[in-house]
DNA sequence: AGGCCGATCCTCT
DNA sequence: GAGGATCGGCCTA
């Protein structure tokens, strides 16, 4: 069965260069996933950069910081490639390596906002009874089901029940997150990592369906204690799927 | 050989 | 807002 995927796949020099320039600019792209029955696919909200051992900025939270080791050499490979690594025994993030060949530099992947392959991505999340068991959590959904969309948006329109705000939260709980994203387009170190984003044979790619974001929030990074104060994570404001607190301190700034 | 701890998520107070 | 789950990588002895 042939997938249709959606937009075209991103140039490899898009990837050629410093993860925090390419990290904005990766704001809005697609992260897809070729299943056997379909596509699953997210649109790009946060990331975060981590520097290279090479970069003037020393960045002693980026997993390359020391150099290559067998679990980090992806990073030093050619760009436009997934870094997949195992974090607290149970969840899995994933990465995009920048720089040329050679070079450390990536970014991560903090939140995507759903876009296809809901269901599949409910069930791959344990949000239903028999994903919960795969998944291996609790899976107490925040709705039951995921509203029906309609021409106008999600739900009714109205927000007469608080449906409205039950999707948002549904859809939130579905990739807002790295270890969520992760599990809800089934990104796995074993199958994944160090896969070519850019090919289009690859099970896993990033695309680009013509979607600008034109501004971005820039912050200090979510979850580290080295180097904690660098202006390195960058989100689309406001947007409902962004991960962490809903309001942090930053600054706004143009996407070349 | 052993210990520490993390680019997380979920649950309960 | 705090604590537990859970395990591989990396550092120290």
């Amino acid at each position: 069965m042939k997938t249709r995927m959606p937009g075209r796949l991103v140039k490899r020099a898009f990837f050629e260069d410093a993860a925090e320039r390419v990290a904005p600019r990766l704001l809005g792209k697609l992260l897809v996933r070729r299943t056997g029955t379909g596509a699953i696919a997210g649109r790009i909200v946060e990331v975060e950069a981590y520097l290279g051992p090479h970069h003037q900025t020393p960045d002693r939270a980026a997993h390359s910081h020391r150099g290559p080791t067998p679990r980090n050499e992806v990073i030093f490979g050619p760009p436009g490639h997934a870094y997949v690594y195992a974090i607290y025994g149970r969840y899995f993030c994933m990465n995009i390596t920048c720089e040329p060949e050679g070079r450390a530099g990536c970014v991560l992947l903090r939140a995507l906002e759903p876009v296809t392959g809901l269901e599949q991505m409910t069930e791959n999340r344990g949000l239903t009874p028999a994903g919960a068991r795969r998944a291996g959590i609790g899976g107490l959904p925040p709705v039951a089901h995921p509203p029906a969309r309609t021409r106008d948006g999600w739900g009714t329109g109205e927000d007469a029940g608080g449906e409205v705000r039950a999707m948002e939260k549904f859809r939130r709980a579905l990739t807002s997150g790295p270890g969520r994203l992760c599990q809800a387009l089934e990104i796995t170190r074993a199958a994944d990592n160090g896969v070519d984003l850019l090919d289009a044979r690859s099970a896993l790619q990033v695309r680009d369906d013509g979607f600008r974001a034109r501004r971005a929030l820039v912050t200090a990074r979510i979850g580290i204690r080295h180097a904690a104060e660098l202006p390195l994570r960058f989100c689309i404001e406001d947007h409902g799927c962004v991960s962490g607190p809903r309001k942090m301190r930053g600054r706004v700034v143009a996407v070349r």
